[in-house]
DNA sequence: CTGTTATTATTACAGATGTAATAGCAAAGA
DNA sequence: TCTTTGCTATTACATCTGTAATAATAACAG
């Protein structure tokens, strides 16, 4: 498997972004960003291009505008992620772990019942 | 509440070390890094001086060799660390990070069965 | 064609991090 | 006491990150 590239926090908000409206645009992603960040949009514009770099992104030139796409895939980079924290935190524990997020977090009735279904195997989440 | 200091991910390394064996000597900690680590000794002794300018440690001169303490707690920082990383990852939806780490990492079925253990013994703090 | 303007590319710069090496100093040994 | 030696303190330096500003360029309006 390909090594995922290196991605820093601000980065990864970019990657929200284009993972969730690929292709998108510079403009769009700016636009997007700027309203739950206040970043400015030439630092905005520097997170993406390292993206580039780093080859977490291509990009098409439609025009006079870029179009990006992602080259890591979500899914696989988040569990990568996640894998990594559970090692470095609770040295691979899954059950240490939620532990601790129940004692933290004080889990509702709802989110407890959610969990155990999922524990039951009785994958879907049951709409209504 | 006092903001816990940024630790970096080596820094970390150490402060579980120390967190397990404190009161713990630089001597010390060094052994046992070097056991997990192929850090230079060096190294080890800028993470710990850092920490310190940190305030995550104290020490204390015991002759002519330092020993040091915690002082942020433990369970404290990985709870902070761990609420963002649900967050960022996952946007806040335990279930979420759940099921990822169930699809991702197959569960045993005896992880399963401590989960569910976990999800059942409701965990005290009922409150209100 | 040419200037204006919207975009992209290049450059900047401080603080954090990883990774040490070298300098200074106090305790133990000769 | 003086030297050696084992610790601690200071200094180094390349990357990575956050955060932009400025320069270059291509497309559209005239």
């Amino acid at each position: 498997m390909k090594a995922l590239p290196q991605i820093s926090e601000a980065e990864f908000e970019v990657m929200k972004i284009i993972w969730k409206y690929a292709p998108i645009s510079t403009n769009e992603i700016t636009e997007r960003l700027m309203k739950t960040t206040d970043w400015n949009p030439k630092t905005i514009q520097t997170l993406i291009r390292r993206l580039v770099t780093k080859g977490a992104l291509t990009y098409e030139k439609q025009s006079r505008v870029f179009v990006y796409t992602p080259l890591v895939d979500q899914e696989e980079y988040i569990g990568q992620e996640s894998a990594s924290f559970l090692n470095r935190f609770y040295n691979g524990d899954i059950s240490a772990m939620l532990s601790a997020y129940i004692d933290h977090d004080r889990l509702s009735d709802a989110e407890i019942h959610t969990l155990r279904a999922l524990l039951s195997g009785d994958s879907g989440k049951e709409g209504t």
